[in-house]
DNA sequence: GATGAATGAGCCTTCATTCAT
DNA sequence: CATGAATGAAGGCTCATTCAT
């Protein structure tokens, strides 16, 4: 991150973490060089110190970042939504898919170098992550309470939801056979059928 | 894959992949050093060489190994299973997560460091995750053919499936609340529940 | 030296060679960082450059001026001192002692950071050096010349003593046990019986 | 230092050392590259690493071996000496210059590097000085006890003594004026008439 | 089969210095 | 005068790999 942020300054700033999300994404964190890294935005290497401290800080700010910005809009999204459980988790459903597959880049990343972390940056990503998947909860806790879910427990159930909807990013091509829109509509229908009171329709 | 198999060497190479999938599984492949590895086995870093040809040739074998493995077994599951797909959607989960979370490691590595392989290697794996996924889709498409599922999009519906199941990997812990049978019910609830014929109850 | 000399640059030309005296004395000249010096003034590392040519001009202005103020200093003392060579020794010892405890840092400097100056500013100052031991085998030699001195070898006598004086900044403690002034009683007391005219009694 | 000594690795660890002193001697520990020592070698730089640990590390084995041997001849010196204080300091003074002037380059880094050892390794060879400045200060203190000296205060006095002596050092060439041995007689001279009683023949 | 020693490429980072603003 | 940004060289160190013994 710039330290002051002249006028110059702020756009190799932003040129080191484009192409930081970029190389990152497509070598991993471990196999990028800070050389390659400085060539990508056309400087040397020794002039990216001028805008972040340490491989490590910059791998942080990235992750950081993107997870300030998740819970944000997460927050924002489920603003706006109505009231029901339902209608909420329909609501998280399509935020967390569109979202991702927006930021495929910064996800992938958010999810695989976290062990790349040292030990505090790694504590602060992890609380993060545990406050969204909070968010998660508490919709089903919602929807438990007003009877409209039926769901043995909360807490695995948002991880595997999760996993489920994050795993997208995993084989998303935009020039692939479904749209967006069919693949939230897809997505929004299993996980419902999990979740809504399934005592009135008994597995065969 | 041990190159030359005295009667010490076995026991040595064996020592080899078992200190490979601990050390890649912690620390990353990129981040663990032949030297760790040689050390956790308790020899020099250039004795290494008399078991593996090379650091990536080490990774492609456990990762080969692995699929290997996984393929065979789902294959045994699959040809005891009863005929109907829904019981064959069943004991594919099932044994899906019990075998995942009896191999954590391999299947970790197998997923997260596929990128640390170069192109042919690569490529092996993925066309036998592809078979892996075939399977899977197999059993769906059987069961719609029977009318006892209700699914868009084959191959979508089981990349979602499999996306859910192996992130129990991510949080599983043998101490935690759920027992493994506790965890196969859960998600076998939720996933026949999505894909069952669903005409008959639409969502609210 | 400073090059321009504003109302302000002054004060700020002062602070670089206080804080660069202070830096070299604690951690070696080659040690000390540009930026370490710059933030320790309060500015930064390129503002630097308003004041000081390079590092190594810096390191020898510093060196220069002590070695300047030392050589007149000196005369001034000597100048001032009576007219018998046990005398004038006398002053020597106490002016170079109470010099070298007040200007420790840059006594330091001047001896340990000679090697860090390219060949140029070493013959430079390495002239002053001699310049200055040369004073002092002046006095040895009148005592000499008077019969007040018995010495076999007025350089090395020179060198030595002079090695035993400056020696002194190397342990000297403002709180220790001893007074500066008992020091260059101690000192004067040793350096005159190694000097006076010895024949009169043999060593044992 | 070798870790484990093959034949080779012998040969090529002493002269790693050999170089390291010639090299920190001539340019100083901070301004040796590590390339430089390894090129001084005929190796690169990387194979180094197969004999030191770290460059702090070789820097501080020179230094602590330097100074157990100084330690250890000293002492032999001393064992071989006559009874008397006054032949004892005789024994140190001379042990001590030709021991010196045959190390030159590990007194000097001794001394002059002192600053660069990180702080474990500073206090282990600050205690080695400080016991050889407790062997003469044990002289010293003999001969005052004996009535041979006259010294106000035995530590000030080792300590310059001391520095008088090393001094010798700093300037001594081996093509120079005066042979070692006049070299020890003159600060013989000095010493004794610095240290003997001095009641009987006052300054004037 | 194991190892000590060597290699060369590469790593992240720091440095003194420059220059437009 | 001061500064933010850039530079190129160099720094210590680690790495996967090789090979004679």
């Amino acid at each position: 991150m710039s330290r002051i942020a002249g006028p110059k300054g702020l756009r190799t700033a932003a040129a080191i973490r484009r192409a930081g999300l970029k190389l990152i994404y497509r070598h991993g964190f471990g196999a990028m060089s800070l050389r390659d890294l400085a060539s990508e935005v056309g400087i040397q290497a020794s002039s990216l110190y001028n805008h972040i401290r340490t491989k490590q800080d910059l791998l942080f700010d990235l992750i950081r970042e993107h997870m300030e910005a998740l819970l944000a809009q997460t927050d924002a999204a489920l603003a706006a939504a109505p009231d029901t459980a339902t209608d909420r988790l329909r609501t998280f459903i399509r935020h967390h898919i569109v979202y991702h597959l927006e930021k495929k880049q910064d996800v992938f990343i958010a999810n695989f170098e976290l062990r790349s972390l040292d030990a505090p940056h790694y504590a602060t990503i992890v609380a993060m992550r545990r406050a969204y998947e909070g968010k998660l909860m508490a919709v089903l806790d919602a929807g438990v309470a007003t009877g409209e879910f039926d769901i043995h427990d909360t807490r695995i159930t948002a991880y595997s939801i999760l996993a489920m909807l994050t795993g997208v990013c995993t084989w998303y091509k935009p020039e692939g056979r479904l749209s967006k829109s069919e693949i939230v509509d897809l997505h929004t229908n299993m996980v419902l059928h999990g979740c809504i009171a399934q005592r009135e329709h008994a597995l065969p």
